[in-house]
DNA sequence: CTGGAGGTTACCGTAAGGGGAAGGTCAACA
DNA sequence: TGTTGACCTTCCCCTTACGGTAACCTCCAG
């Protein structure tokens, strides 16, 4: 099938696809005309990317799992680590957004968001409360 | 001060300080030498702009909250719009790193991470569940 | 006077594509 | 048969907020 379609069935653009071909992480045949053609096989790759990417993961992390997936002698604990390496990322990430979260609403509470000049949102960016 | 003194009063690196002259965000004076002078009122600036950095605030964000600390004739309004937009950008994010935090534990729980091949990460990723 | 710490500019690289131009291809329809 | 519009191709620039590095200049202490 052509690129679209592959791409929406993947849930991913034409755009990302044509990346993906670009940095080597899925290459697919090509027609007579110079037009990708996607295997049903591309498309599950693809849907793998898309899932993999859902969770967190960077396009090489991605290449790392795509490669263990296609190594029968993997061993799951090197999926495992990267799983977890990832879950610790994503909290700390959560951490620090929640620490935005709280000093976002200290600053709006300072405000009274009307028409005048008096803002306790730049007062407190100014002087650090 | 030279630059390094004043990154480190404002809790940022030389490097920024020079990237945001170079964007026109904080313009220091020069010294005879060629080197920049930062006052006092610089690094309070600096200061500003690094606390709302750790908001959340792009640079072109701060850029406004900026132009606003120093219009005498803002309305406490339009910080307010600023800080409530960004609060919302920020609990998006909130939700969808916890929905990958999610997914992230369901992999690792069908895991085993041992020696051998069979991996339920590799697996999920694949079907999709 | 010399060495080292710290300053300067300038250029390249990042992650993961998005946007858009210029042009080739295909299928349907008059 | 001609044409139109949708879809494909490559190519190149743009994004964020700096970090790294090179080559070179300046200042200060010993």
């Amino acid at each position: 099938m052509n690129i679209s379609q592959a791409a929406q069935r993947a849930g991913l653009t034409a755009k990302a696809l044509r990346y993906y071909e670009s940095i080597d992480l899925l290459v697919p045949q090509r027609n007579p005309n110079g037009y990708r053609e996607y295997s049903q096989s591309d498309v599950a790759t693809l849907q793998f990317i898309q899932r993999a990417r859902a969770c967190g993961f960077t396009v090489e992390e991605v290449r790392e799992l795509l490669a263990l997936y296609r190594n029968p002698d993997r061993r799951s604990h090197d999926a495992k680590v990267l799983v977890e390496e990832k879950l610790l990322q994503v909290e700390q990430q959560l951490e620090s957004l929640k620490a935005m979260r709280s000093s976002l609403r200290g600053l709006a509470e300072a405000c009274a968001g009307d028409d005048f000049p008096e803002c306790g949102i730049l007062d407190h960016l100014a002087s650090g409360e």
